[in-house]
Order: C-alpha cells, then structure tokens, then sequence
DNA sequence: CTTGACCATTGAGTATGCTTTAAGGTTTAT
DNA sequence: ATAAACCTTAAAGCATACTCAATGGTCAAG
C-alpha cells in the first residue's frame, strides 16, 4: 500500500510517517516502479504500537527501544532490564496519576460544598 | 528569598522560575530596594506543585488551570468542569499505562522463557 | 576595596516532534 | 488529454519548554 493508505489506516500524517521512517522507527519500505513507497500490512501495526506508545508519554527514541524489543532484536538479558525499567517507570506514573486524580476530584467535591 | 533560594529549595533553575513568572505561572514576586526577586514560603509550594504536574505529563498552560483552580480562582461550575475532565483524561491515561506495563512484563517474561 | 558569587534584562539558541514549502514527477478520473 | 490528487526529496519553519549568552548592577568575604 502506498503512504497515503497507511496515512488513512491509522490517522498518521504522511509527513509523519516518512518522519518516523528517517527516525528509524520504520523500516524502509519497498518501493514501486517509479519510488513510491510500498508498506506491507504488518506496518499498520507497527504504526499504531507508535502511536499508543506516544499516547502513554514514551519518547520517539524510546519507543524505537521498545520496537527493536518486540520483534526481538535484542539480547534476552537486555530485553529483561529496558521492559522492566520502563515497567517500573511505568509504575511511578501510575501511582503519581492516581494522586493527582485524587487532588482533582477532591478539587471539585470541596468546589461543590461551597458552592 | 531571592530567587538561588527559591532555586534551591526546588531544585528549579533560577532561569526557569523566570520563565514560569513570564508565563505567569508564578505570580509576580516583591522586588528588594534593588530590584531582586523576593519570593515567600508559599511560592516554594506553588512551584513544586508545578514541577509535580510537569512529571505527571501536564503542560504548563494546563498546569497554570490547575493552579487557578487550586487557588479559587476559577468559578464554581467551571471548576467542576476542568477538574472532572482533566480527573477523567487522568483516569484514561492510567488505564493505557496498566495495559503497557502488561506488555513489558509480558516481553520480560517472554524473554525469560526462551533464554 | 576588590574579587567572586549572585541578580537583572533581552534576545538568541537548543531539543523534540512534527509541519510546511518548494519544485517537480505519477496516477486517476472524467 | 488534462486537471486533481498523490507521490518524491531536501530544507526550512513552528510550538513547547527551556537554556544560554551578553551586558551590567549588587552583595559578601577577606
């Protein structure tokens, strides 16, 4: 499918995505007779775990960690510490989004007490 | 204070603080007969409650809401507004980060598995 | 009383993640 | 066959949030 497809699959501006391509976080795509890029489906996929990294406050250059870890480029025992780093990132901003979730709902009931 | 205390007390950069007072984030502080900022105890609250929010993926034009409402500043009925929505994007956003905290240590435990 | 640390302002520079522009070739629908 | 839509590249531009530089005044220690 060429880019403008994959843009309509999955709400990612073209510009975007030849962007991640040059940040390496896309491989290469094939190219057709006259050099439009030709994407296979599974890069769909790999555009939307990009997208829902990026929603959840990862970083391109995270993400592109998290990408090499999925489709196992990298060693098991690297493997192990970077998705539990993360995890443990990822832990932290639970518990502090639950705090702040707290803060707000207490901000609108004492709101509503005296109003 | 001067501004290397408030600094110090917050671990913020002086040249940030000024920042925050530029985007009025920070009210405007007394100024000594010379001209330096003079801050109070309660700017170090303030500011830490920034630097908090800014942790918890806020971005300073939301965090300055935040703060207008912290300080009863905002009317009732709109602080109910900002406070459920904002409580309502923090609800979404821990549940997204549960489900990614399950695929890291999923691909830990993958790994763990094969080697 | 001078040297170094601190403060002031304005404006420019940096990193990240796009987004737009310019200039031009290809495809598709009528 | 021709206009609209789509594709290409390289480079410049933009928003956010700082961060640094230049220039100069103030304060504290020896």
């Amino acid at each position: 499918m060429k880019i403008g497809e994959l843009s309509k699959r999955t709400h990612v501006n073209p510009d975007t995505i030849r962007y991640y391509e040059q940040r390496q976080l896309l491989p290469k795509p094939d190219r057709t007779a006259y050099g439009y890029r030709d994407y296979a489906v599974s890069d769909v996929q790999r555009l939307l775990f990009i997208v829902q990294a990026k929603k959840l406050g990862f970083m391109l250059a995270e993400i592109k960690e998290l990408l090499g870890l999925r489709a196992g480029q990298t060693e098991c025992a690297q493997v192990r510490q970077i998705a539990r780093r993360k995890a443990d990132d990822v832990a932290l901003r639970i518990k502090d989004l639950s705090r702040m979730q707290q803060v707000l709902l207490e901000l609108a009931e004492q709101c509503e007490m005296q109003g």
